[in-house]
RNA sequence: CGCGGGGUAGAGCAGUCUGGUAGCUCGUCGGGCUCAUAACCCGGAGGCCGUUGGUUCAAAUCCUUCCCCCGCAA
């Protein structure tokens, strides 16, 4: 295959799939990702994962801010597909008609389920049992265009986020690698999506990081593995915030006060919920670096034993 | 100069405001109890109290320099 191929993604996981690309020897003639970002403390400029990647392999690489005022310069690579996944802006029409054989993504869900920027995290909180990888066509609307390729991935109870995160990626840049000669070929399928079973996954949002335990505690747990490794849910007990970098959780029957911290149990800090205990193997106080629970509960874990998050 | 918390034994913390013998929980090592134990009891080792300079008879503690870690905001 010798198509002139323009790559746009932005974070770690379209680096497997530009990985795969470029192992495939495919002619990836440049590469667009978000602008480098502020980031930390120190507010130094970070390149994206995926610009770090095209710069190593000499590929150029195109940062607009706004793609859907700047995009001329991607149009003068002339590319005859346009490959993206997670990039991060919505594309403008001009760009996705532009190439030949037209723009196509690579999605981290089952569509039409899960359309958004946060399928993978969703999947998890939601208790979902499996997930998968979908490609399909680009269109104006979010996630919206025809699909011509899926792969189921399985969800583990104890997957977080960051373990279906793994499979994922390489489902995804496999699965890629598999249908892009049907799409140059001409023989792929494009199946429209059925808008009636549509279901979103939009970022998460300041507010779903926190986590409240007056609920059942398998939704506390999905809720909580679904936030690691990132961005991390916390909890609220006594004015600060504690998060959850690791947990486990016991369903059984108790009288405690949802939310009340009950000490070490199994192993683990446990903090109770309905109908359960989440255990928490590693968390973090807000100020402090992130521990084990043994060494959280030598500290200030035992004066926290009997009060509630709120 | 965005706001804030912190650096004390291998780990997690108290002590700092009000200067005066280095303390707690866990781990570790040794001993005891026990059918047995991660349980319980007894004992030991292990600290330049982040760094620099200063104040003082005396500094973990007060003032000062720098370094490092973290939370928030972006």
């Amino acid at each position: 295959m010798n198509k002139k191929i323009i790559f746009m993604g932005t974070p770690d996981f379209a680096c497997t799939i530009l990985e795969h690309l470029l192992y495939g020897n495919d002619n990836v003639v440049a590469v667009v990702s978000q602008p480098d970002k502020k980031v930390g403390r120190k507010q130094q400029l970070q390149p994206t994962p995926v610009k770090e990647l095209a710069v190593n392999h000499q590929i150029p690489v195109l940062q607009p801010v706004s793609i859907r005022h700047d995009y001329q310069d991607i149009l003068s690579y002339h590319p005859d597909i346009i490959i993206t996944c997670a990039y991060g802006q919505m594309i403008p029409k001009e760009v996705l008609d532009a190439p030949v054989y037209g723009s196509i993504n690579v999605h981290a869900s089952l569509l039409p389920k899960l359309r958004g920027g946060a399928p993978i995290h969703k999947a998890i909180i939601n208790g979902d049992h499996k997930s998968g990888v979908s490609i399909m066509r680009m269109v104006d609307k979010m996630d919206a265009g025809a699909v011509m390729a899926q792969c189921e991935v399985p969800i583990l109870e104890t997957d977080t986020t960051g373990d279906l995160y793994a499979r994922l990626k390489t489902a995804g840049a496999e699965l890629l690698m598999e249908s892009l000669p049907s799409i140059f070929d001409g023989t792929a399928v494009f199946v429209e999506q059925d808008e009636k079973e549509a279901t979103f996954a939009y970022n998460i949002s300041k507010e779903e990081e926190k986590i409240g335990f007056h609920r059942p505690v398998r939704d506390v747990y999905n809720h909580i593995r679904g936030l690691i490794p990132a961005p991390i849910g916390y909890g609220v007990i006594q004015g600060k915030k504690i998060k959850f970098h690791q947990v486990r959780m016991i369903s059984q029957l108790h009288s405690y006060v949802p939310g009340e911290c009950i000490g070490m149990l199994e192993g683990g800090f446990a903090i109770a919920c309905k109908d359960g205990f989440l255990i928490a193997d590693k968390l973090q106080m807000e100020g402090k670096s992130a521990m084990d629970a043994k060494s959280f509960y030598n500290g200030a874990g035992k004066q926290l034993v009997g009060n509630c998050f709120m």
